[in-house]
DNA sequence: TTGAAAGCGCTAACAT
DNA sequence: ATGTTAGCGCTTTCAA
């Protein structure tokens, strides 16, 4: 059996609560029997029962993330640097995958509840505003992450989804672009991404017909059919800009069906920056997250949640970087 | 405050041992005060806490995946697999990255050990042999997944490599290519892909000198190094098959180096069936593993596992599936 | 400086 | 059919 408090006592001849506080740093002990119940809890190979510690109302040090997809590479670049960051402040890391749904998200944060998490991260694609909403009244800290929606009244981390959308289209149009076509998704990050765009072109006097945008759900296939309904136009875009990585590799491939060269013929700008960008020929010319950072923040944010909450949510946003790959060129 | 199961029980006008009972669905009960109880629990929104029922020595159904790393599709995508069937079972999902580092593995072991989990799916990439050993002798239940080692007393689920090798070469002789390089990691389903590799050749009466086969690391960097050096040789390679889909990635980004045309001039083959076989242009051709089923099984094994010690490990070998896609072709 | 004892919320005999 | 009670392993007053 796996020993317990009691053994190492018994070992030591002191008593649990001696042991309990070396444990844990608390009270005054001597150095004497602190040297000694350690070296038992050494001969045991002793360590505490999380759950035990965790019964008596201390703070697990566990964190929950919820996100629609792990499969889904932006989301478990995120994650893994979400898990590094806590990691390196000694907290575990939760992972789950609510698939978009409603009913998961309940399901698992009822579970991650019970299991007397400190917090959670949910992240863009969270479908249930009430969950959040009891969760807020219940005072589980909570951040959001790559959502920065006002209308939360939740702390919010995410990178600045404008100005990567008007970092994208000034790229293309000062490369002589001059009619672009867009695809983005029916979320509220995509939104902002395309505000960016507008302005863009407001910026460079060049005008973004609506009729340019195009609005699809996330997967490769959406942003092909889209692309490839915007490539057949009479007039034609000379560049596309995707609003993620999924949808630009679409792009990829409505351009292969057309036979168009990448970025010859077409040019091509995604956004995220994960590993599919890399590994697209020739490599995708995207828009950059701070992962890394963003991660930390969120973190942060957490863990000082975790004592008192704050009157009215931080919203924190992160500059985006653009990286020129070799999908864009001049027409 | 969370309601209790004292709470419930005054509210119900009962003792805690019933509200236990009903919660449990043990002992007897009459069906007047089962109803009652439930009422009370939903008007109270009670939900017992998983940490006071741990501590009682009752499973807390939630199983712990090791994996190297969440940022590789394949290991995402298994990870998604095994949540989504552990999920149908009730059962939750701890996901960590392991990062490759024994020093984390033992980390996390450590932790999810103190969490009181009830049991463990690591996976090929582990390092330590070690913490394998000791979690046998606690006879904690374990199974490993993507790695079929005879060596490791453990069960283990994972596809047929010889069998994905062979059909890969097999694939790649049959169009006609005589000269096929191969690109393999230094692991073990490495090595039996490659045996697979060279019995196809073999069956095909045709020769796979061994200075084609290169052994790397796993990244896209050392997969495209691989197939540069391999490209610039007197009698190149007309194909070349690499051992998991992120080399493959990299042998596309040495062949449009080299002004080489996919599948036209160079055919590629990869392994795995991520995410990424599909998002590259021309799509990949690839040997697909059947991670549901995996999935499946290495749950089936891990709860079975619970209760007795099988005698000898069960090794669970999938069938692999070639999945042809644009990137081969005759030479 | 150390120890005794009362919980934390739940389960599982054992009584009634 | 229902209730009483003794733990599970640990933290935390409060005494000594």
């Amino acid at each position: 059996m796996k020993p317990t408090i009691y053994d190492v006592a018994k070992q030591a001849g002191v008593s649990i609560a001696t042991v309990s506080k070396v444990l844990n740093k608390t009270g005054k002990i001597s150095e004497k029997t602190r040297q000694n119940v350690q070296q038992v809890m050494k001969e045991l190979n002793y360590f505490p029962s999380a759950v035990a510690t965790a019964l008596t109302g201390k703070k697990t040090d566990t964190i929950g993330v919820l996100i629609p997809d792990v499969s889904n590479p932006f989301f478990a670049e995120m994650s893994r640097r979400i898990e590094d960051q806590a990691g390196d402040k000694g907290i575990s890391v939760v992972i789950c995958s609510t698939d978009y749904s409603a009913e998961k998200e309940a399901r698992y944060v009822q579970l991650l509840l019970r299991k007397q998490i400190d917090g959670f991260i949910v992240s863009s694609g969270f479908q249930s505003r009430d969950l959040i909403a009891s969760l807020q009244k219940e005072k589980v800290p909570l951040v959001m992450m790559a959502q920065h929606d006002p209308e939360l009244l939740v702390p919010t981390v995410s990178v600045d989804d404008y100005r990567g959308g008007y970092e994208a289209m000034q790229h293309l149009l000062s490369l002589g672009h001059r009619i672009v076509g867009v695809i983005g998704e029916k979320v509220h990050s995509s939104n902002l991404r395309l505000h960016g765009c507008r302005d863009a072109c407001i910026a460079s006097s060049c005008e973004l017909s609506e009729d340019l945008i195009v609005r699809v759900p996330t997967t490769v296939e959406d942003g092909k059919a889209a692309a490839i309904e915007l490539l057949q136009r009479d007039h034609r875009p000379t560049a596309i800009f995707a609003c993620n990585d999924l949808l630009a590799i679409g792009v990829y491939h409505a351009a292969r069906e057309l036979h168009l060269q990448v970025p010859d013929q077409l040019s091509i700008v995604g956004f995220d920056d994960t590993i599919l960008a890399r590994t697209t020929v020739p490599v995708l010319t995207t828009v950059s997250q701070p992962t890394k950072a963003m991660a930390d923040k969120l973190l942060d944010i957490l863990l000082q949640e975790r004592v008192p909450q704050p009157a009215s949510p931080e919203h924190v946003l992160f500059p985006p970087t653009l990286v020129v790959g070799e999908s864009t060129t001049s027409p």
